[in-house]
This record gives C-alpha cells, structure tokens and sequence, in this order.
DNA sequence: CGTCTATTTGAGCCCCGTCAAAGGCGGTGG
DNA sequence: CCACCGCCTTTGACGGGGCTCAAATAGACG
C-alpha cells in the first residue's frame, strides 16, 4: 500500500514536505469494498470524504426507469467527494468496477488537516477543479462526438490518467471496465460499443480483450478523439507555491 | 444594482452580517460584456473570477471543426470560475449571451477575503459544488434523455433557477436562448430543437415566443423530464453555520 | 424597407437503438 | 477434468429518432 499514498501526492501536487500531512491521512479507516457494489447511494447523507488506494469506481446517476450515466472514474490516487459535508444530501452515487480499497476520511479530520495546511487545503481544491474540468469535457464528448470518437476519447483519456498514475506498462494496461460501462459512460448503446470497438481494431487502433487494454497508435487515435490533454491539467503549474517555479 | 447583490448573498448562503464581505466584493471593477461576445477564451491565463450582476452567460467547449456544446449557463447571482488562479490555463470558454454586466475580482482579493472571512470562503465552495453537481445532471440528461425530456429538462431547469433568483414573474420568465443555443446545451440540432418545442407547445406544457417563456403545466413537464430538484441544492441545508437553521 | 438573424418546414437517409439469440469464457462444484 | 452456470461479448435484422441539406418565412432593427 505504501506505494499508492505517493500516486496521490503527485496527482494532487505535494512535495515531501507535506509528509506529516500525510501521515495524518493514513490514520483514517481502510474501507474494502467488493467489486459491482455500491459505496454510496443518491440521496445518502454525505459520510466521509474517500481517498481511493486501488481498484476502480465511479460516479453515476440513474433516472426512474433504468437508465444510467457514469459521470466519472475514480483511479488510485483520486478523491471522491472532498467537500461533500457542505451538501446535505448526495445528488449522485458512487459504485465499485473492480473491488477498491480506500480511505474513509472524516469530514472533522479532513477539515483539521485543511486548517493546519493551507498547501494541503489548496491541493485538495486543486484536485476538484481538475475533476470538474474533466466532467466538462465529458460533456462535450457526450453531446459532441460520433459513437467512434467518443468511445476512442474515454480510451485516450483513461489511458492517460492511467499512465500518469504510474498504472500502465508502455502501451498497455489493464482495463476491467465491461462495455456496459463503456456504454454507460459515453451515452450509446453497449451494442453500438462492441461494434465501434471492432472497428477501432479493424483500424488498427487498439487491442482490447480479457480485460487488458492495448493502445497501438496513441496519435492516430487522439487525432480521431481530437483530443486535447490541456483539461487534465497535468502539469502541476498553477500558482506554483512560495515561488519554487 | 444593488439588488443585484443580495441575490448572490441568497444564492450562496450568506447572512446580513457577512454583509461587510459584499462591501468589499463592490470594490471590484465592473464591467460590460456585449451580447454574443466572448468573456473568457479556452487556453487563456486566468485574470479573475467574475461575479455576474445582470443577463445570462454560458460557459462552453468547442471542437476543432466547430462543434460546441455548452456546459453551463450563469444567472445574476453566479460565479465564473471562482478558483481559477489555481490552473494556468483556462479550459473552457465563457460566453455572453446577452448583456452581461459582472464584477472582476482580482484573484488576491479574493483569497483576501477567503482568509478573513472563514464563512465566505465556505459559502464559495458551496456555490463551486452546486455547480459541480448541476454539471453532472447535465451529463445524464445529454447521454441518457431523449430529445423531448432533454428540452423540457433544460427550462425546467433554467425557470426553478431563474424563479429561486427573483427573476420569474408568476410561471413567466425571460428567455434570452436562441434555439442554437439550446441545441448546443442539449447535444441535439437546432432544427430538431425547433420540431421538440412546437411538440411541447401542442402538448400544452409551454409557450415560447419573442424572448419570454411561460410554463403551462410544470408538474407534468417536471414528469416528463424526470426532475428530480435534489441535484440544484437549493435548500441551504449543508453545515448551518452557527446552529440558526 | 432592406438587411440580418432566428424560426419554421420538407424530404431523404443514416447512425444508432431495439430486440433477440448465439457464442465465448471464467469460475465452481461434482 | 468435465459439466454447468452466469456474465460478457458478439452477431443479425429491423426500425426509428434525430441529422443533413436546403429553402422559405417571420421578426428585429435601423
């Protein structure tokens, strides 16, 4: 596990001088939850901020007669829900793809450590910026893209983070998502998925089978994506903090 | 104007006695934007967050062949990116719809503010939230209503909002939105957009003519939305500051 | 009263959804 | 080791919701 708290530290843009804060985080109760369940309901009062240590999850919401959208993946490193004691009532939820293990982080101790670290405090916001920045662009490709350039932009995008994670080998990695998910996300049929997947293979564009993703022509596929990397916000360039540059 | 500003103050939860944080936020300058002009442009710096006074803003993303879809829409009241300082470039831009007359924060005013006021800083958050989470009903309404439940979900939408910042008359309201605009924020065309409204309109559930929108029959147009008010947060029920509820 | 933008209408068709069934694959137990 | 089972993937036929292209009409504004 050791190894997964430093993948949030990079993804949220701490330097070793913020180990104690940290450290603090690692006191809060380890959460297995099993694959396919859900960690929180629609409508549940906001518990606990997550931090995710591995697996896979996501947010999504449903309407009345079934239908179902995935808003959002949640890889190791991510938070879910930081701030969510300001709301009363969960306006979404958020399920398990693969079994994830998290920390369960109470607002009290979440709002402490803020406090005491305001670089921690502005690391955290940072981190939700980014992932209202990525709900927008899904949004875009929801409304905007074809069947093929949307299920080729979750691919680049998922590929990416994965990468920047430190969770994919050269070309590959594992992916556990079913094209029901697939489908659940990009807003087309699962159907329509699997065929716009053999496509992307005919083209010679990706593997993808027994759970393992494999990117053969990353530009050809962002060009069809069009996809433009500057929503991840990777580079951690903000205000860079006490003019280390 | 000064009506202006206390409907912010509702919208993000302040009482009369943080009224020396809106004195402070008067000190920014004012500014115009024309209608159908462009605030913000995608890739720019960050200069400031913007508080609009009066008319109706969007924020949008666009593709390289000119596609585009809006992901938002800013009422009198609402906040552009209000933590924006923290990434260096802007992924999204935000675009006038009408006349749009706004406050220019200055970022250090801002934080200023934030530290002095622990409350302001909150009710910030909160306002980010609820429009986080408005993001995500928009991503369930583009990948999974259909054409007639995406419309008659937007001017639900749009009308509580309008109606909860004093701007709705009875089950009136001003509608500045072309049918262009509403295709770009539903992911649909404008020519069906057009072919959905004259079905709602014979259905007896709106009217819409000249820039003014009337709702007929909100209960049966919430219904075939599927409206689940939840999503806007409108009561203030979060963390009530100082137990007054 | 001319110009510009927004709305409306029509015809044709294609992308993608629906419905249904078959096949593959991993896991489990006998 | 095989048989079975459940889930996921794949395939086919068909239909329809929404897109495209194009042009006509209606309003807004000077």
């Amino acid at each position: 596990m050791a190894h997964l708290i430093p993948n949030f530290e990079r993804s949220v843009g701490l330097s070793a001088e913020d180990g104690g804060a940290i450290e603090q985080l690692r006191a809060a109760p380890t959460v297995d939850a099993p694959a396919r369940s859900d960690i929180v309901r629609e409508g549940d009062a906001p518990m606990a901020a997550r931090l995710v240590l591995s697996g896979l999850a996501c947010r999504y919401k449903d309407l009345p007669d079934g239908r179902r959208q995935i808003v959002g993946f949640f890889l190791p490193g991510d938070f879910c829900d930081l701030n969510v004691s300001l709301l009363r009532r969960m306006d979404h939820s958020i399920g398990a793809i693969t079994q994830v293990r998290y920390l369960a982080i109470p607002p009290e101790q979440l709002h402490g450590l803020a406090e005491q670290r305001p670089r921690m405090a502005q690391a955290l916001l940072r981190h939700e910026l980014v992932a209202a920045s990525i709900q927008r662009e899904w949004l875009l490709n929801v409304g905007q893209r074809t069947a093929r350039e949307r299920v080729a932009h979750l691919l680049v995008e998922l590929f990416v983070r994965l990468r920047a994670a430190n969770l994919a080998r050269g070309d590959t990695c594992d992916f556990p998502l079913t094209q029901t998910d697939l489908a659940d996300a990009t807003g087309i049929t699962s159907v329509h998925v699997n065929r716009t997947l053999q496509e992307l293979r005919r083209d010679g564009l990706i593997e993808l089978a027994s759970r393992k993703l494999r990117i053969l022509d990353i530009e050809r596929l962002k060009r069809l994506a069009m996809f433009n990397p500057n929503y991840l916000h990777l580079a951690h360039d903000g205000h860079a903090p006490d003019g280390e540059s």
